[in-house]
DNA sequence: ATGAAAGCGCTAACAC
DNA sequence: GTGTTAGCGCTTTCAT
């Protein structure tokens, strides 16, 4: 480690310059042929790799991505994490990954920090909003010296955003129910302090309407995504709306408690109960029976909110300033058996 | 951006020299306690905060820890991303992240030199072995100038180790098969070139050869992980074992699968078939019927991981080497309603 | 208890 | 084309 190969050890060795050899290392033009080669010769031989840190201190910039997480060990984020290191590699950003204690998670200053003092080039805030997780953005957001871009959040002004078309994705889950037949199509929803899970129901509240439903009060319960509470929130509702025909689900997790219970209590699906679920992960096609889902594409996600920091971080460079721009994924029903 | 707050901004500010300020940041006890008053005041007046990058290139030091992973789409990978990240926040450690476009990824040259660029102080390689991929630990790790510490592969001399202890998993699941009744016991594998895969085979095996079963010939199928390819297994095995009375399968994403096809063929379960998966994953409890598992702790070997690497980091500091060593977690059988 | 000088490894600005 | 001189923002001797 002493003997770590520095520049100046290859400008020595290849009798040159340190500033000879930088130009060598960034393809600058004005280097002659031969000294280039003698240079490349002797990098090559020496194993002489640049450090990153010198370069991002003097450059001012690192190549570096600081990514914010939370719920790493749900599915979801980390499908959106494994889109972000897809297109970071690619356009060559290292990531810095820092994962939230939870998802409503106040003090995020020193988060901030710690990504600003190591020098992040750019921020992906890929945390769900959820509750007042959101409220620090008004101040905050303002005076970083950095571009950030915002995952999976309602649309705010002056900010960039990526995320899923919830409502239109739960519209069209209870479109389906409604005309495979259904006509009490009942909703388990997500904890309703997410933005998500009052997307979700809103989808489902418009669709019940556009089809001029008789029932006048819509029945739903809420959940906490989980399959335990999925589980809970479908009891609750089975007893509340006992003639429910068809029950959209908020994620699949619950979803598949659902299927359970209604085994246990000897409905049929999808005869008795039809069943939608959303997320599309994997393993739904394989429940049994096999369950109709909203799938979005979070890898895409990822890879969209890569691709916009990126350029935000070059237009920053360029003074040119870019509009933030809100984007919405379209997600796609998956028809199986379960409706 | 040009006016980023340094250390000497500060210094001025307070009347002091840019070493004062520094040894204030780092807690130096030599320093005037009215002196270290006023230092504190401007910093926080100003609100500096020390450059993290020109910190690592004068120590020689980044608290970043390097983690490679892949497979970032499936639950286990990301499990284990989570109680790295819960731990190396509690040690003050922040994360670069890579991850390999495939497990099999042999290419792993610049990859680790992008981290040991980047200063990172040690690195957890957290891919499963399978394959081929950990050929270049030989020649590589020995003139790594960082530690490295190896998630779930073979216990290899020299090299700091840690993983679950697949084998007894699967012995513990076999014997509970054979306890339940079972006296035909058949296997859906991982595939077959990952080490995780080839131990829960042992372990099926070894429990089979120890309570005497007579079928002189076990019968076994090979999946991927995947639901679909558990699917296929199952069909396999059940044409080449029609009476078999108890299956144990190497994942839960496969076991979904089991049961959904018992299922479409009216096995009962567990009456006609046993089954039990290995993982654990949350949902596995609302699976039709509730699956018995063996639940591994994934972040917790990922929590050990860092609590282990950060110790050779600061040993190796003390020029102390530390002793490599092999770290196997017992995971634990989760009996449910499917055996 | 505090400051001056040197240096970590590199790039930018300006010579020549 | 290539070298020299200054930094980037901090820590580390070594003085005082």
């Amino acid at each position: 480690m002493k003997n770590r190969i520095t520049i100046v050890d290859v400008a020595d060795e290849a009798g040159v310059s340190k500033q000879t050899v930088s130009r060598v290392l960034n393809n600058r033009p004005d280097v002659a042929i031969e000294t280039r080669q003698r240079v490349l010769e002797v990098i090559e031989r020496l194993g002489y790799k640049p450090s990153a840190v010198a370069r991002s201190l003097t450059r001012q910039r690192s190549f570096t991505l600081g990514i914010v997480t939370a719920g790493l060990k749900y599915i979801g984020p980390s499908q959106t994490l494994n889109g972000i290191a897809d297109k970071a590699e690619e356009l060559g950003y290292a990531l810095l990954l820092t994962e939230l204690p939870s998802f409503e998670t106040k003090d995020i200053q020193p988060i901030i920090d710690s990504l600003i003092t190591r020098q992040v080039d750019g921020i992906i805030w890929a945390v769900q909003e959820a509750g007042e997780n959101r409220a620090w953005v008004e101040d905050q957001v303002i005076n970083l010296p950095v571009p950030i871009i915002f995952l999976t959040m309602a649309e705010r002004e002056n900010l960039t955003i990526v995320a899923v078309d919830n409502f239109s994705g739960a519209k069209m889950a209870t479109q389906h129910l409604i005309e495979r037949g259904c006509r009490k199509v009942g909703h388990i929803t997500g904890p309703l302090d997410w933005w998500e899970s009052r997307q979700r129901k809103a989808g489902w509240e418009a669709a019940l309407k556009e089809a001029g439903c008789k029932n006048s009060y819509p029945h739903w319960a809420e959940g906490n995504w989980s399959s335990r509470s999925g589980a809970a929130a479908f009891e609750t509702l089975l007893n509340k709306y006992p003639d429910m025909d068809g029950v959209f689900v908020a994620n699949d997790q619950m979803a598949v408690s659902v299927l359970q219970i209604a085994h246990q209590r000897n409905l049929r699906i999808p005869q008795d109960l039809a069943v939608v679920g959303f997320d599309g992960i994997a393993e739904a096609a394989y429940f049994w029976p096999a369950l109709t889902t909203v799938s979005q594409n979070l890898q895409e996600l990822g890879r969209i909110a890569v691709k916009e920091i990126v350029s935000m971080i070059d237009s920053r460079r360029e003074e040119r300033e870019i509009e933030p721009i809100s984007i919405l994924l379209q997600p796609e029903l998956i028809v199986r058996q379960s409706s």
